[in-house]
DNA sequence: TCCTTCTATTTAAACGTTTACATTTATATT
DNA sequence: AATATAAATGTAAACGTTTAAATAGAAGGA
């Protein structure tokens, strides 16, 4: 069932069809109602491909993810997914594992024409890669724009929000203050320790680099990297992490050393996912506006989307500071 | 740049490039050559849109997805992926959130040619309408076939797993085993129900519907789960869950209700994510070879891709049973 | 030489749409 | 009634491939 045989029923040329299915105004009521009821007897859905052949869009954009196995990307998707709809877009998911072939592999899709549009939540290219594929193709960052690139991005601050948490903990009181972050030397990451740095700096504590600890970002990094910290002499009686896992991982080392976390010593999330509520203690964390951080990252790629050559955006969103009993706070 | 252009390079027709790039053996090894080389010189790649009208076929497979935010999931795309990739085919993610219209939605995918095949991770639609789909549409389910559906799926034993737990517990001395579950009243959670029922049966102890709580699966589900448990008399001193999300919000409970997990009453989840070995205590699972289930399920899906009467298959694959601190086991 | 057989290549149609342009039909204006 | 204008519809090309069928060319056999 085509839109050939659909014209032939209807005794019109497929031209009129493919009016009637694309809302050209230019038809008759007659005639539109006519066709309708065809296309609805017969169930006819107009082939993709052949629509995609013809127009030389797809209609699809790629959602790029660097792992399925990080609760906080959901919600993110879920927002890109919601608003791609509306405009008649669908998603498609690629994982590339921080893998730069796989990565490499999936971008291709783009200059393939295969989805007429990227959304990446990570990326390993360079900045010069990044702004010449933006300049050339719709294209998006989320959460980890590439430093330096020339593309539209959305993102929150992620210097400030750490900056805010160590300055709660300074007029706390706390004067040894320690940080657990990756490696990845991501515009993320680099915002966060430098938020932390300027903190110190600022409320008149002095950075000392064996109280910043790189790492990776599962929970066992967490652990190593709390047992590191308290190792040093003075010991942190604060903890700032870069994701929750970590904080986690972490929490799980304090409390098999005997101390109380959230009384002997306080720890920071980062993300706040929905594993933070669900552990005891309960931990404190640094909420992104996930779903909106996915909204906004396809209103800017729809802009793109209806002209390559608008200019680039830099979308910088909320967050909050959470406490809860990992930071001192009672259930 | 199309085949055309690569045609008009060297002289020669669109057919040759095509045999060429479909390695056809009929093309003299000079020709071949010289085509590859302006291939490469040129940096073409096929258009895929044209390939897929012309040959009816998108090398594409839709994963549908219940949730993005299991863990759970992420190590079976995986297997998915890397087993499509071998064959030739990508794969395209699309979540459901347990909604009927989203599944019937992305399902229309299959049915208008816009992908191949799917692997469905979970499914709404009743068994008469899986059946229908899958007699006519490659079409796979992993880890939870529709009952009574007439469908190729992979899965492991539930049933047979609850079983062995309830028996070891009860070899143990447990005389009191309560379960949390969900209520979806799929395959797999009236499975591990039966294998519950089952054993108690079989071992001596008397079924008590007090003692299996059915909600959602939800870190909340788990502590209300756990209170109510614990509401009855006797208490039960060994608790089996229906995931890992339910154990630990049992745990959670448990543990503010001063009781010792692991020692004072035992805690066995299911799925064995990674949440599992960061919490304290360490929680007990179920392992599902997860990467494997994902990769038998491609197999399968690739034998319905050849020939779409090839006769339906039920794969079961092994568990193991994997003891941590929630029952008792030294860290 | 002529025929046969095989191999390598080309030709052209097909896949299912959309759309610029052409044509027909209806309506309004004189 | 004749003409101009507008509205509705049709025609045919185009998108980029693959592939059955046709053709050309080479090699071998008589």
């Amino acid at each position: 069932m085509n839109i050939k045989d659909i014209a032939k029923m209807c005794n019109l040329s497929v031209a009129t069809i493919s009016r009637v299915i694309n809302n050209d105004p230019k038809v008759a009521d007659s005639t539109r109602k006519k066709v309708l009821t065809a296309i609805d007897k017969y169930k006819f859905v107009p082939n993709i491909t052949g629509r995609s052949l013809r127009t030389q869009k797809s209609n699809k954009i790629l959602v790029l993810l660097p792992t399925m196995s990080n609760q906080f990307y959901s919600e993110i998707i879920q927002g890109i997914e919601e608003t791609a709809e509306e405009k008649g877009y669908a998603i498609l998911v690629a994982v590339t594992n921080l893998q730069e072939h796989q990565e490499i592999k999936y971008l291709h899709m783009l200059r393939m024409k295969h989805v007429d549009g990227c959304i990446s939540l990570f990326n390993t290219l360079d900045s010069e890669a990044i702004s010449s594929l933006a300049k050339n193709y719709p294209f998006v960052q989320c959460c980890e724009p590439t430093m330096g690139a020339d593309v539209s991005s959305v993102e929150i601050n992620n210097r400030q929000a750490v900056y805010d948490v160590v300055k709660q903990f300074i007029n706390r009181g706390h004067k040894t203050i320690g940080m657990i972050s990756g490696e990845y030397y991501k515009s993320s990451e680099l915002g966060r320790e430098t938020g932390y740095k300027d903190a110190l700096n600022d409320f008149g504590l002095k950075f000392d680099k064996n109280l910043l600890v790189k790492n990776f970002y599962r929970y066992e990094d967490g652990s190593v990297g709390a047992k590191k910290l308290m190792s040093n002499n003075p010991k942190p009686t604060a903890i700032v992490c870069a994701s929750d896992s970590l904080a986690l991982g972490a929490t799980s080392y304090l409390k098999s050393q005997g101390l109380i976390v959230g009384k002997d010593i306080c720890v920071m999330g980062f993300d706040n996912t929905a594993i933070t509520m669900y552990t005891s203690p309960t931990i404190s964390s640094i909420n992104q506006p996930r779903y909106d951080l996915g909204k906004e990252s396809f209103k800017l790629l729809y802009e793109k989307l209806l002209d390559i050559n608008s200019t680039n955006k830099k979308i910088i969103l909320p967050y909050q500071i959470i406490h809860r009993e990992s930071t001192g706070c009672k259930p």
